[in-house]
DNA sequence: TAAACATATGAGCATTCATTCAAGTGAAGG
DNA sequence: CCTTCACTTGAATGAATGCTCATATGTTTA
């Protein structure tokens, strides 16, 4: 059995080092990819569409994506750890809304990039 | 056992309008959803940053990545299929490049904000 | 205080997914 | 031809993930 990770057999070594030399770390690299599976989800992105438009509490999702609100609140809580939404509570009622423009503008891109606007 | 779901217990109608009739067709949101999950894994973030710099060969990538090629391999595929990279051959060696200025726009945009550049 | 309610959260479960392993394809060279 | 090599692909496996269900928390109201 032959070991299949091309150690040896390099094709383009001056590009392979080009490559190496201008990717970022290893660690910025992960962040950015972990952000990106945040937006990964079609119920995360509904959510982030949704407070795009207004502020809402759970159970508003809840009643517009047609799902409980033990579901959106798990959802939330992925998104809220790392800073895409904010709360604010009112009594027993939680308000969400978006926390990072940066993202906003990823998904409007991104959307915009889809619709063909 | 009650049902947890706010299809009674709406708390703000109007706002829910307002998302509601905002909202981009749930197909549209699932495509762009669809797109971050590719995103949204370290192994193709990787395989993508390298491709921004330079074209490479899927043993290159092996080489660059210290994976597989046969992991690289499963990967491009996906990429392939949403049309990201594209590919051309030279002989048995494979030269992948990028094939969406949008999502390379994507990940530029969050890695400067990643590195606060 | 007790009940009702909005939300949060932990465990369980079914599904998805990234990688590995083994086998297959097609091109280049002896 | 036959072998080698770059790549692809299907099956298998272990890990991650999204939702449900049950329960907990904290707030409002009867």
């Amino acid at each position: 059995m032959m070991q299949d990770s091309c150690q040896v057999t390099v094709i383009n070594e001056q590009r392979i080092a080009q490559a190496r030399a201008q990717m970022p770390d290893e660690a910025v690299l992960v962040e950015v990819a972990e952000t990106f599976k945040l937006l990964g989800d079609p119920t995360r992105m509904k959510i982030l569409q949704a407070l795009a438009v207004t502020e809402l509490c759970v159970c508003d999702l809840a009643a517009l994506l047609e799902m409980t609100s033990s579901a959106i609140s798990h959802q939330l809580r992925l998104l809220r750890a790392r800073g895409i939404v904010r709360f604010r509570k009112a009594g027993k009622i939680v308000y969400y809304t978006l926390d990072d423009s940066h993202v906003q503008t990823l998904v409007e891109v991104s959307l915009c990039h889809e619709t063909e606007c």
